[in-house]
RNA sequence: GUGGUUGUAGCUCAGCUGGUUAGAGCACCAGAUUGUGGAUCUGGGGGUCGGGGGUUCAAAUCCCCUCAUCCACCCCA
């Protein structure tokens, strides 16, 4: 028999990974009870997929620096020693070594790729336009700091398979009775793919357009100034320059600032963008109009690359998280790389974590979020205890929760145990009880006691 | 991946320029209260001072390395 206990180690988590108690646990649920029934209320359908995919899948999909933060998953059974075996003159770490040869699956980064694996693994069994929302964990081997985990949850809702922007208004719609619900104000930001590339096309700048999103994305952080100085040194001309800062003064309302911009990008994408703005606004109009604010900004520009068409981003309008708290937009071609081609999806993403952070702050969680144990059976001894059982079940039957404290301790010690437990009833049970029938209830709260008989419980405390 | 911050009891932290057996509050356990929780009082258990190496008669304290943490950058939910 080998001694376990010689060898203790300093329980610790891996960096960035979290354990969540009780409350925690009670709070996410409501959180994603929330999305759930929002989602499904629009007609979404759940999905899920396995953390683990092959790095086929996930590789390329997340520019250079996704694939740096894909978490990679030893083979397994001996194939690395095997591999070392094989490579005994290679020194590890020395050099670059075919990673392939040893890891082949790697945790999944976000919920969009995968659903495009599936939708095209799937095309003939699914109804298109074909809507699935799907609330799952994802990894990235960043460095974590505030707002930003290694493990975290993304809530994504995508349709596939449609052109129409109804669907661009009813994501909007879903964010809005989201955040309604939760009681958070936010703000949600949308703009076009097409209007930035119209942008740059005007500007003569195409072949630098991811370059010039990733630096306009920086907009809020470093003001325009800071974005001035990165685009002039990545070769924007003072004049190029001046044309997207006129286009980021533009003032008036959505629509007004809509008009101007398509008067400005003639004969580029960006008329079409600003088009399907117009269009996504006027079927938001249509649905009713959300209560948080919707704002049309030219400067939201997202760093995936996959966007083509409407992007949005919302964050917190109140407390101190300024980062995002859920994003997303329409990609014309996801499932191209994998060999479906032509077939448009959009979709938006809820981060959960940033947004618990949120309402933590805030405190807006409603004070009881799980239901805890209604009433504890304190017994006296195990004569009592004995007695004590089957009304112990006949309340749990009744769909109550109920516990009996394990061992006749000291009465002073269950009650203790009860009020740490936030236990709101006690079921005192001695020799008293038993010979009378009836057992002694306790109000924790009042601290008020009633003799009743156990088969009146159920009514006293439901 | 880059830069910085902080690691002392289960938790939050104190420990001055190196100097006896490393402290406090909260939490925990026991008792005051042999069948009554929250309050109070009394007592108690708990620490490889993140780990390793070095300087010194002497290191929680100074130096180096390492690990972890948090924050910022990059990037993102």
């Amino acid at each position: 028999m080998s001694d376990y206990r010689a060898a203790s180690v300093k329980p610790a988590l891996p960096s960035g990974m979290r354990d969540f108690g009780p409350q925690e646990v009670g709070r996410r649920r409501y959180l994603f009870d929330t999305m759930r029934q929002v989602f499904e209320r629009y007609g979404y359908q759940p999905l899920e997929t396995p953390v683990m995919e092959l790095l086929s899948t996930l590789e390329g999909k997340y520019g250079e620096e996704g694939d740096r933060l894909l978490y990679r998953v030893l083979n397994s059974g001996d194939a690395f020693a095997r591999w070392k075996e094989q490579h005994a003159e290679v020194r590890l770490g020395a050099f670059s070594f075919p990673l392939r040869d040893i890891t082949e699956k790697g945790l999944r980064y976000d919920l969009t790729v995968p659903f495009a694996r599936y939708v095209v693994m799937n095309r003939h069994r699914l109804a298109f336009p074909f809507r699935r929302y799907q609330i799952q964990p994802v990894f990235r081997a960043d460095r974590p700091q505030k707002g930003r985990y290694r493990e975290f949850y993304q809530c994504d809702a995508d349709v596939i398979g449609s052109r129409s922007l109804v669907h661009e208004a009813e994501l909007i719609k879903i964010y809005d009775d989201v955040f309604t619900a939760l009681g958070i104000r936010v703000t949600l930001r949308i703009n076009s793919r097409k209007v930035l590339l119209g942008l740059a096309q005007h500007c003569r700048a195409e072949s630098r357009f991811t370059a010039f999103t990733v630096v306009l994305d920086k907009l809020d952080r470093l003001g325009w100034q800071g974005v001035d100085e990165e685009l002039a040194a990545m070769g924007w001309t003072a004049e190029q320059r001046s044309e997207l800062h006129a286009l980021l003064q533009l003032q008036g309302n959505n629509l007004q600032r809509l008009e101007q911009a398509e008067h400005r990008l003639r004969q580029t994408a960006a008329e079409e963008g600003c088009r399907e703005l117009r269009q996504t606004l006027h079927w938001l109009h249509a649905l009713g109009e959300p209560v948080q604010q919707v704002v049309v900004d030219f400067s939201l520009a997202r760093g995936l690359n996959y966007y083509t068409g409407i992007i949005y981003e919302v964050a917190s309008a109140q407390g101190t998280l300024k980062s995002s708290l859920g994003g997303g937009g329409r990609y014309d071609d996801l499932t191209g790389i994998f060999g479906l081609s032509g077939v448009s999806g959009v979709g938006i993403s809820f981060g959960a974590d940033r947004i618990y952070d949120v309402m933590e702050e805030l405190n807006l969680f409603p004070p009881a979020t799980v239901a805890g144990t209604r009433i504890l059976f304190c017994c006296m001894d195990e004569a009592a205890m004995l007695w004590s059982a089957p009304y112990l079940t006949a309340l749990r039957q009744n769909g109550l929760a109920a516990e009996m404290y394990p061992e006749p301790e000291k009465l002073q010690k269950q009650l203790k145990y009860a009020h740490a437990r936030n236990i709101p009833f006690a079921a005192l049970v001695g020799e008293q009880e038993r010979t009378s029938g009836r057992v002694t209830l306790k109000d924790l709260n009042s601290g008020q006691q009633q003799s009743v008989p156990p088969e009146e419980l159920y009514e006293k405390i439901k």
